[in-house]
DNA sequence: GTCCCGTCAA
DNA sequence: TTGACGGGAC
């Protein structure tokens, strides 16, 4: 009761409340940043090289990985690279032998396809998804970024990022990957190049503000966030 | 839970 | 020189 009349109080002097929906937190973080523009790539099968290369790590040690692969200019080139080969060009993104064999799952997938996005594009976001999570080495984040950027699928990237972030705002928090992805996309309008700039802006702002320790200062989300700490 | 692995800031 | 960082398989 104290509680209600504290917030009627605050109310009353002119406390605006503030809707924690992944809708506003979107719209806050878009006005604040703005466009990011991602993903960063000459080519649909360069983006999907990427991410791969991009896990567990950052997108520095990506480029250095990518301009050694880009020496070879056809996936054909690339699929004849045994996994040695493969490890060396790509071991400035860690985990090369690991990654290594991945792309090589991945390579050997997409030449079903003679490399070529457009006889993946008409199959529906889900059917794709499936194909992509049979892949060896690719999991449901790396699909989902996939999807979104490569072929141009709504859906929303969940990561290590966006949990923390909601989790921290104050979100009820799905403990599964999908069920976490389903509650966000039952909010959003099913717009490619919303989840485009989400994923992004979630990124940049974990980077700037929101991190392990979180930087408070001037943080756009101050007034939406119930800074849970855990 | 453990393993895989380089880069960069401090 | 050390610690933080960051997905997926098993």
């Amino acid at each position: 009761m104290e509680e209600m009349i504290g917030k009627v109080e605050n109310l009353m002097m002119g406390e605006v409340i503030h809707m924690r929906t992944y809708q506003a937190i979107y719209d806050t973080l878009f006005s604040h940043y703005g466009p990011q523009g991602w993903w960063p790539a000459d080519s649909a099968m360069e983006m999907m090289l990427g991410a791969i290369l991009v896990q567990h790590t950052n997108w520095n040690n990506v480029e250095k990985a990518m301009k050694n692969v880009k020496v070879y200019r056809s996936p054909e080139e690339l699929y004849e690279l045994s996994l040695d080969e493969l490890a060396t060009l790509i071991r400035p993104s860690g985990f090369f032998n690991t990654k290594a064999k991945r792309i090589k799952s991945f390579l050997m997938w997409f030449r079903q396809y003679d490399y070529d996005v457009r006889k993946l594009r008409y199959l529906k976001r889900l059917e794709l998804r499936e194909q992509l999570l049979q892949i060896h080495g690719i999991g449901k984040e790396t699909a989902d970024v996939i999807l979104l950027y490569a072929f141009g699928k709504p859906i929303f990237v969940v990561d290590a990022y966006a949990r923390r972030l909601f989790k921290r705002l104050g979100f009820n928090m799905p403990d599964t990957y999908d069920a976490f992805r389903s509650d966000v996309e039952r909010e959003l309008p099913e717009s490619v190049e919303i989840y485009n700039e989400y994923h992004a802006l979630i990124v940049m702002h974990a980077k700037v503000h929101c991190k392990a320790t979180p930087i408070c200062t001037d943080c756009p989300l101050w007034e939406y966030c119930e800074r849970q700490i855990s």
